[in-house]
Parts: structure tokens; sequence; C-alpha cells
DNA sequence: TCTGGGGTCCTAGGACCC
DNA sequence: TCTGGGGTCCTAGGACCC
């Protein structure tokens, strides 16, 4: 535990709407929600104009149409979200070189590298709206709210305090105050399950947790768990600012809009499945030993099933086969609805290629059938495109054959709306070089 | 037709070894 | 005719996070 305020965390506002509201100007100041736009997806990330309806993340798609039927329901688009997130990273970077992203939209940053000499609070908070403006500026307008304390929980629960856009800094020696009357649920790792077994004991808020000695915490929720919660309501966190964190495992995954019952398909899925983890290893890298399926049945049950290979693999067929050799294991009769390949176990060099060959994997996806997922659809709303006469839009809807396009992009609002035939030929998606 | 996708960490039991 | 005690690896499932 720090005794001055130098840990800060940060978390981009309503990320992926807010892209796609920077990129379209169309949908400034709408709701726009981003998610699985077909019958089994949910939401990623709603804008706030959404939210003002009681749209939220993790509520299925279905759902929030009823409440919110005129928002833009878009299917995300992944490589504009990566590439706002790298320049925002640097951007963080620059102001102190110890950084650590804790996903596409969040990072710490420790401010003892960085160059500030004081860290009272009129200094950090200087900092703090300087690093806001500077990922205003390098992102092209997203906005960040930013937390400052003397702790990653300090830092990232005192971010959550003045949403969106907004700066708070909790001064040392204040934060039990701060946290006491808080509901338990503020403490991270603490979810409903853990919520619901406190409530049982009577344990509501943080001044609740704090009366009850520590193994009392660890009988009631384990004991990993139980001593960081006796810890964190105290506000004691020890944990450091990270920069490297080493992926350990690799994994894909998909659920489908109809339950999957013919087994063949069930394995040409998890074929192709296998096919990309074993791209995404080879792209980075790595390697691992165990390969992992996960089925979800019709009923929802999630079962997974592993096996740990003698040494470490990237290979698809192998992967694959693995894959294959676990489903065979399984009860499926009932319908699969979710499918997915992993592995595990990661090393960072890769076994010469001594089994399997990807010749094999290509030619069992020769006659691959198309199964749309929660997630893709051929022309997704919000998917960008080209039209060789019409130039650079995006895919507002698309049903009954028709795909309507919107050619408007941030530098040229509004854009004309035009409908087209799905298989026009003239209509193709657009694909921006990757960053990296 | 409630309930995505990509991760991390923890627990608990069994195998196996010394 | 009773039954140790660690340590490590592996597997399955669950909770949680964004």
């Amino acid at each position: 535990m720090r005794t001055e305020a130098s840990v800060l965390h940060i978390d981009l506002d309503a990320f992926f709407a807010a892209v796609e509201q920077r990129d379209k100007p169309s949908l400034r100041g709408k709701p726009v929600i981003i998610g699985g736009v077909g019958g089994r997806g949910v939401v990623a990330t709603a804008s706030y104009e959404a939210r003002a309806f009681g749209v939220r993340s993790a509520m299925s798609t279905r759902e929030a149409r009823s409440r919110c039927p005129n928002a833009a329901f878009l299917n995300g688009r992944f490589h504009a979200y990566r590439e706002a997130s790298s320049r925002v990273m640097a951007v963080l970077r620059e102001a102190s070189p110890l950084v650590e992203p804790l996903s596409i939209d969040e990072a710490f940053v420790d401010l003892r590298a960085s160059d500030l000499e004081t860290y009272d609070v009129a200094t950090v908070t200087a900092f703090g709206e300087q690093l806001r403006a500077a990922v205003r500026e390098a992102s092209g307008g997203l906005t960040a709210s930013v937390g400052i304390g003397s702790s990653k929980f300090i830092a990232k629960v005192a971010s959550d305090l003045d949403k969106p856009d907004g700066l708070v800094v909790v001064p040392p020696g204040t934060e039990q105050q701060l946290l006491r009357p808080m509901a338990v649920t503020v403490i991270p790792g603490v979810g409903p399950a853990t919520a619901e077994r406190l409530r049982r004991a009577g344990i509501h808020t943080v001044a609740d947790l704090e009366a009850v000695s520590e193994d009392e915490l660890v009988r009631l929720v384990g004991k990993a768990h139980g001593h960081n919660l006796f810890h964190l309501a105290r506000a004691q966190d020890d944990r450091t600012v990270e920069s490297a964190r080493e992926a350990k495992s690799v994994s894909v995954e998909g659920t489908y809009e109809t339950d999957l019952a013919d087994r063949k398909v069930m394995e040409h899925l998890l074929t192709r499945q296998a096919g990309q983890v074993g791209e995404r290893l080879r792209k980075h890298g790595l390697s691992g030993r165990t390969v992992s399926i996960k089925v979800r049945l019709h009923d929802f049950t999630t079962m997974s099933r592993s096996s740990t290979l003698a040494s470490p693999t990237d290979n698809d067929a192998v992967i694959a086969r693995q894959a294959r050799a676990l489903l065979g294991a399984l009860d499926v009769s009932g319908g699969v609805r979710l499918l997915g390949v992993g592995v595990s176990g990661l090393a960072d060099w890769v076994q010469d290629d001594l089994f399997g060959s990807s010749s094999e994997v290509e030619e069992e996806l020769e006659e691959l059938p198309e199964v749309p997922t929660a997630r893709t659809l051929t022309w997704a709303p919000g998917m960008d495109v080209e039209h060789s006469q019409m130039g650079r839009g995006w895919v507002w809807g698309s049903g009954k054959g028709v795909v309507t396009v919107r050619f408007e992009t941030a530098l040229t609002p509004p854009g004309p709306v035009r409908s087209y035939r799905m298989d026009d030929p003239e209509l193709q998606p657009f694909m921006p070089p990757e960053p990296d």
C-alpha cells in the first residue's frame, strides 16, 4: 500500500459505441448498441443514449431491442477498436512507461515511472487531466474516465465514481472512509455468487466485511478469496503495476443461431476452430500442450474436456484431431448451442512438425457448411463496405436479400443511403490493414 | 428460442511419486 | 485387516472480469 496517490486507472467510456459514433457522424447523440445482432446475441457495449433506456452490457439483444427499438444495432468492428486502443495505449506509455493494459479499453498507469516528482492531489489531478486530453486528441475524440489513488483497487474504484468523462483522485488516508459505505460488489472478484453468500451471512457493505474475521471469511468463500476480501476490505492492496503479461491460453468459440444436431457438422466446426486457434498460436510464436473443447448443450449446461499432449503443438491438424476425439466421448444427442476449442499450457517455443499437416485440415474444410453464429452474419450491421462507384460506407441494415448502406465516414457526413441486392458484385467488404 | 467471446484464477479430487 | 504425508500434475467445473 503506497502512501501517495501514484496509481492511475483509465477506462474509455462506452468504448465500442464511442468508436462507432466517432466514425459515423449520423450516430452521434443517438442510442448505439454493439453486440451480437442475431437471435442469440448479447450487448457488448451500449452508448450512454442507449443506457438511458435501461440497456446494459451482457443483456440479450432481444431485450435490448424491446427496450430501445430505435437504437442502431451494430455487430462490432474489432479492427477499428484495436486500432483506437493501441493509439490510446501509446499515449499512456508516453506519459509514463509503466502501463498495464487490462483489456482493450482499460489500463493501469504507474505514476512512479513518470516524470512527476510529487504526488500531491493538485499535481496528480493536473497529470490526469492532461492525460485525458491527450487521449481525446490522439483517438479522435474518445473520452475516458480516470481514477488515481494509492493502489490498483482504489484507482479502479475511483475511475468509476465520475463516469463518463470524469476524474477522481482519492487522497491517501481517506480510502477506508470512501469504501466503508459501499456495497461489497465494489471489490473486484465479488460477483453475484459471492455477493449472495455474503448477503446470507448479513454482510452487505465494506464496513460489514471489515467486521468479519479472516477465518470466518475463508470459511464463507474459500481460502484465496477469503484472504483477498479480508485485506481489500481494509484497502490493503500491494499489487504492483506489471507491463508484460503473458498469455496462458488461446481459444475460439461460437454460439450458433440454431442448435447443432449433426455430429459431422460439429466435427467440421471444431476442425475449423482448431485452425483458427493454431493460426493465432503461430502468429504469436506460441504452442501449448493441453487441448480443450467446450460444449454448451441446448439447456445451457456447459461441459469441458481436455487432454494433455506429450509436447506442445501449434499444429492445426493435431489440435483438430484432439478436439474431435474429446467430442467423441460426449453425449450431444440433445443438441448443442456452443462449441469451442482452446489450447493452454503455453510455451514460447514450438516443437518440430512431427505429426499431421495443414493440408489435412484444408481438405476437411472444403465442403464445410456455413453455420451462422450469434455474432457473424454475412452483411452485418456496422460492417465497413466499399462500393465500386460510391466508395466507402457501412452497413445500416440487411434483410430479404437486400443490404442497406450508408455512405458516410467521419470525413464525409452526412452520407447518402442506398440499398443493394446482397449478391451485388459492386459491393464488397472493406478490409483496412491491421495495425501491428 | 432469455443467457457472447476471450480470457484469468481457484477448488477439489485422483493419480502418481518419494 | 490397516491405511502417513508431502508435492506435482492433470482434469472438470465454477466464478469472475471486460
